[in-house]
DNA sequence: CGTCTTTGACCTGCGC
DNA sequence: GCGCAGGTCAAAGACG
């Protein structure tokens, strides 16, 4: 659960041999496995720049699950790598429950595919045509109707409305963002033990949101699903990953345990 | 028509 | 050994 986010890894698959050394830790629930945790901040600035148009992610994500994680208001997705039909990658999609404006996301195994490093490569063009489209249909659609009830309750906070621009926004801006450029870099720039710290205090600083608190902020129990759901459709996910990997030139960043 | 999302059920792992 | 919770599978529906 809360730990789920703070990672631990295994060795699953091969390629981070160093980074195996510092995931020792186990994970709460699940056997061990490689995990790369990845906090994101959906920042104020987000919903200003949609006008992007950049290609999401270099990889497809396919969503095969979600489920309700305990002690979060907020629901776990969970994403195939669709690229490559044998890749084994994996993510999970969480908002942090201390932090609405966070997401957590977790990435198990690795690619066993060339990653299309060219934002347009003709090789896969399949690639940002289902993250981009896919998510972006997916979500706009959700987010119609979204919008739809939302304009339609006076009561609505405004924050709602905002977040799920934020979210529609960032399919597709990769660089566009600045809070979220920010709050990557920041993270991930500092050593791995900063990650934790940061993911810890994300994750552990506070008790988990209340759903009282939730509840307060998006006014009712049905948006507030409705919210969640659209969170995770997460497109930004991807580009976010695109995004990391920029940053990282070309791994992931693993976070263990403290 | 093909692909993806959604959702309920099932399986596995861990803690007590 | 039991119960709980996370993770995955598979069928159904929706959409382009």
């Amino acid at each position: 659960m809360d730990t789920d986010a703070n990672a631990s890894s295994q060795p699953d698959s091969e390629p981070f041999s160093e980074l195996k050394s510092s995931e020792t830790q186990t994970s709460k629930k699940r056997k061990l496995v490689e995990k790369t945790v990845v906090a994101v901040r959906i920042g104020e600035n987000v919903g200003k720049l949609k006008n992007e148009g950049l290609p999401s992610d270099f990889w497809s994500w396919r969503k095969y699950g979600q489920k309700p994680i305990k002690g979060s208001p907020y629901p776990r997705g969970y994403y195939k790598c669709s690229t490559s039909k044998g890749c084994s990658a994996k993510k999970q999609v969480e908002r942090c429950r201390t932090d609405a404006s966070m997401l957590i996301i977790t990435y198990t195994s690795t690619h066993n595919h060339p990653c299309p490093t060219t934002t347009n490569s003709p090789q896969q063009p399949k690639e940002y045509e289902s993250e981009t489209t896919q998510d972006l249909s997916a979500t706009s659609k959700e987010e119609n109707q979204e919008h739809t009830e939302e304009e339609q309750r006076d009561d609505k906070p405004s924050d709602e409305g905002r977040n799920e621009e934020k979210f529609l926004y960032l399919q597709s801006p990769i660089r566009c963002s600045q809070d979220i450029i920010i709050e990557q870099e920041d993270p991930f720039k500092l050593n791995t033990e900063k990650n934790h710290e940061r993911i810890d205090l994300l994750l552990e600083e506070e008790e988990p949101l209340c759903y009282g608190q939730v509840k307060n902020m998006s006014g009712s129990k049905s948006e507030e699903l409705d919210f969640f759901d659209e969170l995770e459709e997460l497109p930004m996910s991807s580009s976010f990953l695109h995004f990391t990997r920029s940053i990282f030139s070309d791994e992931r960043i693993p976070v263990a345990p403290s």
